[in-house]
DNA sequence: CTGAAAGCGCTTACAG
DNA sequence: CTGAAAGCGCTTACAG
């Protein structure tokens, strides 16, 4: 009952050794004769004696613990590659100290501060915008925006996924497309996407596109029920991320018209209820789990030493083809 | 460039005082000049001199680290707790140490030792089936199993809302009425939905309900498919979590059946993908953000001694009548 | 292989 | 208000 404080020192006076011993035996240190450190061990797990991890720092300087830095943890595509990072991580003994972002390089800073005081040996950010930290200690960009050399960056590629899902569009014969995005997601996709149509003789029509702030349901439902009031209807739209998607399907539905019947909408991102709307989300699924493990794969070999900092693995793609697609109706 | 390392020793040397005077300004002791205090800050500034937080924690105790425990970050019932009891951490000060358990006793056993050993004050328990944390530090747990008085628990009235589904079905007219369950939630929802039934003089069927371990769309699916190959077939289900819900969709369309006008589908929990899901889900709504919130309220106001350990917090929940459930077609 | 000692960076009675 | 000193629990050259 209570805080377990079992010493180093506690433990050397019941082993009948010097604290450096019991030090040394405990860190699986070779200079310690085994049958010492098996009698140092027993007395250890004797008195419950839990490492103060902390502590080890002060001198070590490792503290197994790595920060974690996401935008938000409702929004399960984050969600999910945090898991993968996680298990990844958990598995190989280290601790998570996490932080949401909210999207706020300002909140980004403070985490990393407040990282560095606490003396984490490294950094995984998830869909940051901008960074200093791999200048301050490893670190690993998951999704996102920089593409700068020296930063390690694990991904799929966006270019190719949007330019691939554009083609799906066109070689189900849609001529209108159109497009919903918001500020903060790559680039990459927008530009992937009118590169794919481009491949068909097609322009990303602006009169057909939708950009702004909003990335969640909500700004899908408005940027479609936008498009739905302009002169020309597009046959099929994409949605730069699932959610939006999502939205884009019940503004579609609440103007009375159907999707694919009158209008395809496809995603991107496959996120789990992407699956699970009616009717089912055609996606670009990324492998979010895996992106996670992924980057914390490449932190930790960074943090010991295996590999030096900056390059980017790109990771494969799917397009689920669903029901949320399919060829315009005659014209 | 590199880590910053400033130490109060060379504040010290700048200011021109003691060290022991560094740390008291630093730390905000009236036992200082205001002056000196001030001279001393300014030099930690120029220094970009960064608290040791976990050092701190060698001598006064104080870590300003709070232990998280949730089953799994990619069930967005719980990341979206996990999100309000980080926001409200934050908010307040403290970092974050997450574990995700797998719904395994041993890996929360673990994890404990870990969180002793990295010298949390306290930890916050997401749905944990048994503990023995209050013995050994602060804690408090959302949506936990445990009934016992001495643990503080925060969560809604699982058997009031599953009373109250019960009874919104019989109103509705439903007298065939499933239950679709997993082994690890709260069997309260069980009792309650039962007693919610015997109200209107029906019992809860054991021809119409599936129990298993599965808890997830999946397990939804297979438990409805199940019901559907029974003799008598219900005109209403109710699913104990919403993923069970949506799986439960899923196979009653696959069957070439309606919902709700062949079957009425009812959830629990209120994920956000139950209002996107067709027909979106009527559902009992639990306040998870808030739920996450009061959590991380109710420990840091242990951790400070406002407030003695035990006893239940219950939130108020609503149920959202979607379009997943109606009155059932005259027989 | 082991111990004695110095030191990590900080906090906190104790004196003044 | 401030400094000198002891101490937190642990690690790690240094000697042996």
């Amino acid at each position: 009952m209570g805080h377990n404080n079992t010493t180093l020192k506690e433990i050397a006076a019941l082993a009948n050794v010097h604290i450096s011993t019991v030090s040394r035996a405990l860190s699986g240190s070779p200079l310690v004769k085994p049958d010492t450190a098996e009698r140092v061990r027993e007395v250890a797990k004797r008195l419950e004696y839990r490492r103060e991890m902390l502590l080890k720092g002060v001198v070590s300087g490792k503290t197994f613990t790595v920060g974690v830095l996401i935008p938000d943890m409702s929004n399960s595509f984050y969600a999910e590659i945090c898991g993968g990072v996680m298990e990844y991580l958990q598995r190989n003994g280290y601790s998570v100290l996490l932080g949401c972002t909210n999207f706020s390089a300002n909140e980004e800073r403070e985490f990393v501060d407040l990282f560095i005081a606490k003396k984490v040996e490294g950094i995984v950010s998830v869909s940051a915008r901008y960074s200093d930290i791999p200048h301050i200690m490893p670190a690993v960009f998951i999704e996102a925006v920089p593409e700068c050399k020296e930063i390690t960056v694990v991904s799929i590629d966006n270019f190719g996924a949007a330019a691939r899902m554009a083609e799906h569009l066109a070689e189900m014969g849609h001529r209108r497309i159109g497009f919903i995005g918001d500020t903060k997601t790559t680039i990459q996709r927008f530009r992937g996407f009118s590169a794919g149509l481009e491949r068909f003789g097609l322009i990303l029509d602006p009169k057909l596109t939708v950009i702004d702030e909003e990335r969640m349901e909500k700004g899908g439902y408005n940027k479609m029920m936008q498009l739905l009031q302009r002169p020309v209807r597009p046959t099929a739209v994409f949605c730069v991320n699932d959610y939006l998607a999502i939205g884009a399907l019940q503004a579609i539905s609440e103007a009375g018209l159907r999707v694919p019947e009158d209008i395809s909408v496809v995603g991107f991102d496959g996120i789990q209820s992407s699956a699970y709307v009616q009717p089912p989300l055609t996606t670009i699924v990324q492998p979010k789990e895996k992106m996670g493990q992924m980057g914390a794969e490449l932190l930790l070999k960074e943090i010991c030493g295996e590999r030096a900092p900056g390059g980017r693995v790109v990771l494969p793609f799917s397009l689920a083809e669903r029901k949320s697609a399919a060829p315009p109706r005659s014209e």
